[in-house]
DNA sequence: AATCCAAGAGCG
DNA sequence: AATCCGCTCTTG
C-alpha cells in the first residue's frame, strides 16, 4: 500500500499476478516484515542472456520478479545489449550500471530511491580469455558507505585456473576498500568448492554469506540441473556457481547477513521453461550499529 | 685420500657463467674456485628408500656420491630407517637429523665442519594423508645465521589440493623466519607448474633457484622417466618434481643462487640401474655482504 | 610396499 | 553462437 508512494515501477504490458496486498492485519504485517525500511535486499542472478530461446517471455518474466521483489540492489550477469536497453527503459526506479558494451557483461542496477551511486569503476583480469571482469559501485545506503561488485568469473571446469586467479583478484580488491566501507560482492563466480580449498579457504575478514547463514540447504544449488531443464542435459548436475562474500566495515556500522532465498524456481506459462538456467539469489542484510557488535 | 684435512674433493661444473674473469694459470684457479670456501653447497634428493630393489648397490652409490660432493647441506627425502643407520654411521663428517623414525621420512645432512646446528623444528602439516611434514634446521654457516628447510611433500596428481596445502605452510614458514636469516627450502615438492600459478605464482620474497638462475634446461626435469627407466613407466613423463626455493635475508649477508647441476646421472655397475629414480640437485651459493646488495 | 604422468573418451 | 558436470577408464 504505502508502496505506491515510495517505489512503484512502470511497466509497459503487465500481466500483474503479484499484486501487494492490500489491508488484511497479518498480510500487512507480513509486508511490513518483508519491506522493513532499514534492511538492505539485494539480488545477484545470471539471467542466461546467451540463450536465445524464449527471451521475451524470460525477459518479461525477470522484469516481474525484479518489480515484485523490488531489490535495492540487483546484480546480473549475462546480460545482453538488448536487454541492457530493455532494463534501462522500463526499470525506471534503477540506475542500471553495465560492466561492458559488447557481447554479454555484467550489470548492477541500483533502486534510485534507496541506494545512491557515488562511483563506480572496473577491474580488469589482466588473463581473462572471456573477456570477464569486476564491476564496482561505490554506493551510499541510508547514509552508510558500501561498495558492492558483481562478476561473472570464467566459466567452465577447464579455466580453474584462471577462475582462481580471478577469485583472488576480487578478495585481494574488497579487502583494499577503506576500513569504513561495508562490501559486499555477488555474482556467477562459477566455483567449485575445492577451488576455494585450494586458495586456503576464505581470506581472514572476508565470509560467505551463504555460509554465515548456517548453509541452508533449499538455496545451495544456483545451478540445479536436476529441477532446472533449460539446458536439457543428459545428466544431473547441481553447483553452487552464485555466491556473496561480505566483508564488514571495521568501523561504523556493519552490514550483516540476515536471509537468502532462491528466486526463478516457477516455470513459464508460454513456453514451460525457467527464466534463466541459473536461480536467482535474494538476500537481505541488517545494518548494525557499532554499539551492537561484538566487543574485542 | 688427502680428503682428510679439509674439502678438498673436486665437484661437477656450476652452471653459473658469470665467472670473475682472473688471468693467471688456469688449472689451479680453476680447482681453488670450485672449491671456494665461501661457497654454500646444498644437494636436495629424493632417494628412493621406498625402492628396495638393488638397494645396497644403490646405497653405496649414493654414499660415493655425497662423499665425491661433500655438500655442506645435503637433503633427502624418502629415507627409511635402515639406510639412516648407514648415513649416520658412515658418514662422520655430518650430522644426521632425521624427519621421522618411522616408514619413510627426510633428513639434513649438516656438514660438521662447515655447519654448526644450533637448533632444528618439524612443522606439520595437519592434513596430510601420507605423514609428510617441514624439517627445519638453524644452523650457523661461517658466521651466517641460516634456516635450511626440506619436505617431501604429498605424492601424486590426485593429492594435487593437499599438496598445495602444503605449498602455502611452507612459504609461510619461510616467510616467518626471522629477517637476519636466509632461508633456503629445498625437497621434493611434487609440485607441477600449474599448482604455483594456481596459487599466484611465489609470493614476494621468495624465489626459485632454479628460475633465478634462469631456468636452464640441463636441470629441469628432476623426475625424468624418459631417460631414467628406474620405474620402467610405459610412457615419458618428466616433471620438475624437486625444487629449491630461497628466501634472502633482509639484512646482514645475502645468499644468492650460483649454480646448479643434476646429480645420479649414471647407471649402476651392476645392476645398470640409477640411483634414484629422481635425479639429485647439487646448488651453490654465494654469499653477498651487504654493501654488494642492490641498494633500495 | 606399490605406485608413478597427462590428455582424452565415454558414462551416468 | 554454443556451451554446460564429474567420474572412470583408456591411451601414449
Amino acid at each position: 500500500m504505502g508502496d505506491k508512494q515510495q517505489d512503484s515501477v512502470e511497466r509497459p504490458a503487465d500481466g500483474n499476478k503479484n499484486q501487494t496486498s492490500d489491508s488484511l492485519p497479518t498480510d500487512e504485517d507480513k509486508h511490513k516484515k518483508k519491506g522493513d525500511p532499514n534492511k538492505l535486499t539485494l539480488l545477484t542472478w545470471n539471467i542466461d542472456g546467451l540463450d536465445l530461446d524464449d527471451i521475451k517471455e524470460r525477459l518479461s518474466r525477470l522484469l516481474d520478479y525484479l518489480i515484485e521483489y523490488h531489490p535495492d540492489i540487483v546484480l546480473l550477469q549475462e546480460v545482453i545489449s538488448p536487454i541492457y536497453q530493455v532494463l534501462q527503459q522500463v526499470l525506471k526506479p534503477y540506475h542500471v550500471l553495465p560492466g561492458s558494451d559488447r557481447s554479454y557483461f555484467t550489470a548492477i542496477l541500483l533502486r534510485k530511491s534507496r541506494v545512491q551511486l557515488l562511483e563506480s569503476s572496473i577491474v580488469n583480469y589482466p588473463t581473462t580469455k572471456m573477456r570477464r571482469n569486476l564491476l564496482m559501485a561505490y554506493v551510499s545506503f541510508l547514509g552508510h558507505p558500501l561498495c558492492v561488485m558483481t562478476s561473472h568469473m570464467e566459466s567452465m571446469k577447464p579455466q580453474s585456473l584462471e577462475r582462481q586467479n580471478q577469485l583472488r583478484t576480487v578478495w585481494k580488491t574488497m579487502r583494499e576498500q577503506p576500513q569504513d566501507h561495508n562490501v559486499i560482492f555477488g555474482g556467477d563466480t562459477n566455483l567449485r568448492d575445492w577451488e576455494v580449498k585450494n586458495q586456503g579457504g576464505l581470506p581472514e575478514g572476508i565470509c560467505d554469506v551463504w555460509e554465515s547463514l548456517g548453509q541452508p540447504e533449499d538455496c545451495r544449488y544456483t545451478w540445479d540441473c536436476v529441477t532446472n531443464d533449460n539446458k536439457d542435459l543428459p545428466f544431473p548436475a547441481r553447483l553452487r556457481f552464485d555466491r556473496l562474500f561480505l566483508r564488514q566495515a571495521g568501523k561504523g556500522s556493519k552490514v550483516s547477513p540476515d536471509g537468502m532465498t532462491l528466486v526463478g524456481l516457477e516455470r513459464l506459462d508460454d513456453c514451460q521453461r525457467f527464466t534463466s538456467d541459473h536461480w536467482g539469489l535474494l538476500c537481505t542484510f541488517v545494518m548494525k550499529p557499532l554499539s551492537q557488535a561484538t566487543p574485542e
